[in-house]
DNA sequence: CTGATTTCTTAAACTACATTAATGGTTTTG
DNA sequence: CAAAACCATTAATGTAGTTTAAGAAATCAG
């Protein structure tokens, strides 16, 4: 599998490219392959590219005053990601993205995606159709906040995410959920039992 | 004020239409008058209007299985608002959606909004850039829940939205914030005397 | 391979927020 | 305009989830 396959189906989803067209968006990706632990965006950094996972997996987190960490999506093979509002607005970071495993990213700046938008205007549809899902996603996220315990949110997540995330740790499941990692384990325990 | 001159406004922030353009748009949308209380949107409905404010106050909700309201986003003037899940995936709604006061909305069915695409390609962009800022906002917003507490949530909501909410009440405060009136009362109680 | 750091778990004490219930005020409706 | 329904507030009591702490298990660095 070439390494450009998985983002051409992606896209393949919703747009229908001419070869150029595919030709030039390629040229405007880079490739690039992040270690685990190590970072590709950190706080109050500039944020200048949208970052599509190849393979591997990332974790997007914010860290508050007191220090604690809330972990925002984790990003497996096929999504997009990146700080959107400090990406759009070009402002410093609030978020951190860290790999979870060993990662491999393309990603694409800023202005390449501006051009790219100037010149395959089709690609507007496409981050269109993106950015919806994602407000959806959102959306359905804050309301199962609202309106579910920290014992259903925790079932939601395993519904949601594959057995995939093998690396990423109890802390971190519960930093997605917005509880602790002992309120976490306390729930464990009691599911296992049941 | 032209009834429409609202919206040409929101959407000339971020494309700029041609005159036909504009009259092609503008005679795909249906204008409505809602009264106060009235529901433009009910539970397990299907939803095919993605509407404008264009004046007045809608209110989306969720209810859960309790019967409990979440209110998941105030749509006030210049605003657009839909159960976007069920407009897009052309499902039944989650959402209800109602009128805190006298509102006029425009609206644009799916079917007409598809074909606007079609037409007037630009608008991908439009609501590109809309998604986008949605999306941007509902991730603030579960990064606020995770991190902040109720007191702090109730501090941004006030600097967010302007006095406009009058019609609002407590009740629905409490729930777009994801709390008991109660517990907001005492809230509003201790933030008097400090 | 080993000591050091991090992670997971358990438990006791604590706190933010929920529940229930009662009261007075406001809005709605016939 | 009066009765009904709903709303905001206060207070007592209850609970989901936090904090702190400590030990056992896993992971990491040298």
């Amino acid at each position: 599998m070439k390494h450009h396959d998985l983002i051409l189906k992606n896209i393949a989803k919703h747009i229908t490219l001419e070869k150029e067209e595919t030709t030039y968006f390629l040229s405007l990706l880079e490739s690039k392959t992040v270690k685990s632990k190590a970072y590709i965006l950190k706080e109050s950094e500039s944020c200048q590219y949208l970052n599509f996972v190849n393979s591997g997996t990332l974790r997007a987190y914010f860290l508050n005053k007191q220090g604690k960490e809330w972990t925002i999506m984790f990003a497996l093979k096929d999504w997009w990601v990146t700080d959107m509002h400090c990406f759009v607005k070009e402002q410093p970071a609030m978020l951190n993205i860290v790999a979870t495993e060993k990662t491999e990213i393309l990603r694409i700046s800023k202005i390449n995606l501006d051009l790219l938008f100037t010149e395959v205007p089709k690609f507007e549809r496409f981050f269109r159709i993106l950015f919806q899902n994602a407000y959806i996603r959102e959306q359905v996220r804050v309301i199962q906040n609202l309106s579910l315990t920290a014992a259903e949110r925790y079932e939601k997540f395993l519904a949601k995410y594959p057995q995939t995330i093998q690396q990423v740790t109890q802390k971190q499941i519960a930093s997605y959920l917005g509880i602790t990692p002992e309120f976490l384990s306390i729930i464990r325990n009691r599911r296992a039992k049941a």
